[in-house]
DNA sequence: GTATCTGCAAATGGTTTGCACGCTA
DNA sequence: TAGCGTGCAAACCATTTGCAGATAC
């Protein structure tokens, strides 16, 4: 489930299934969707496939990843103020870490709402179908670099 | 706390103390959010303080909710694929519940994610400034629609 | 009197869409 | 070879911004 080679088989054998087709673009965007970590932006899978597949356009970035969205394969966290960033490992839905300063996106290490998603839903009446939990915060470097002035942040 | 008037003279006194004008458009904003349980968006502020004060444009309504945020009185909830709703009733931190079929948001009735944030903070070394938990789901007006088709959804 | 606030209209920016061409299956 | 997928450019739309005139204090 960790290992981005069988994350990625999963994903093309789930678009084959579904009766969709594999192009090299698309290939390019599961790729790396299945290898990244670090919850990366359109415009940033878009970057990272065009090194290895130029003949690519953000349009079908973000045509890939919608398609991927809609058949529960991928995680969009949307924030108003800023680009989607795209969970393509881990696609249901799990508490995530934002640093505030230079916009790093983790996994927080914690899971389990389940308890409070069934209480909340007992007290509201609400069919409870999903959640979304962030913390904001500094990540350790952007700490140090608070710390130490001198150090630029680029 | 609870009671709107007490909550509009609040932010009155916090807007006069940091030295802002109270122009009538401004009271007429303020008047809404201090009122609102239904976590209004801009359009909506904008629509209701035109029914009681017609000169004002939708400009200044984001003018005056963007200060109000800064100076932390107002809390903003950000959708990327819906615009931005607001509380000014409790301008602090808390979970949401969002029906995903008419948008309407409540107070999810449960509250303390402080143990978590401590965890979180312990286990990835962030520095924990906020947080931001919606649940999703059908509200049970929606749920009663949906069992009911021929009602319409207006 | 003057700095702040308002209203208008134009700009912004991430995302979506229409359409003609290209390529997968 | 039949459609699905791609790339381009234009459209979208909530929100922000610049600026000239109005107004709270």
């Amino acid at each position: 489930m960790t290992d981005p080679n069988t994350r990625l088989d999963e994903m093309v054998g789930r678009l084959k299934d579904a009766g969709h087709r594999l192009t090299p673009q698309r290939m390019a965007v599961l790729s790396i969707l299945a290898q990244s970590q670090e919850h990366p932006s359109a415009e940033q899978i878009y970057e990272r496939v065009r090194i290895e597949f130029p003949m690519t356009s953000l349009a079908t970035v973000y045509k890939t990843v919608g398609l991927l969205k809609e058949m529960g394969e991928l995680l969009e966290l949307g924030f108003s103020d800023d680009s989607n960033r795209y969970d393509g490992r881990l696609p249901s839905p799990h508490p995530h870490l934002v640093c505030v300063e230079c916009r790093k996106i983790i996994d927080s290490g914690v899971y389990a709402l389940d308890t409070w998603t069934d209480e909340v839903g007992l007290k509201t009446g609400y069919r409870i179908l999903s959640h979304r939990l962030d913390f904001f915060g500094i990540c350790p470097l952007c700490q140090q670099r608070a710390s130490s002035p001198l150090l630029d942040k680029s």
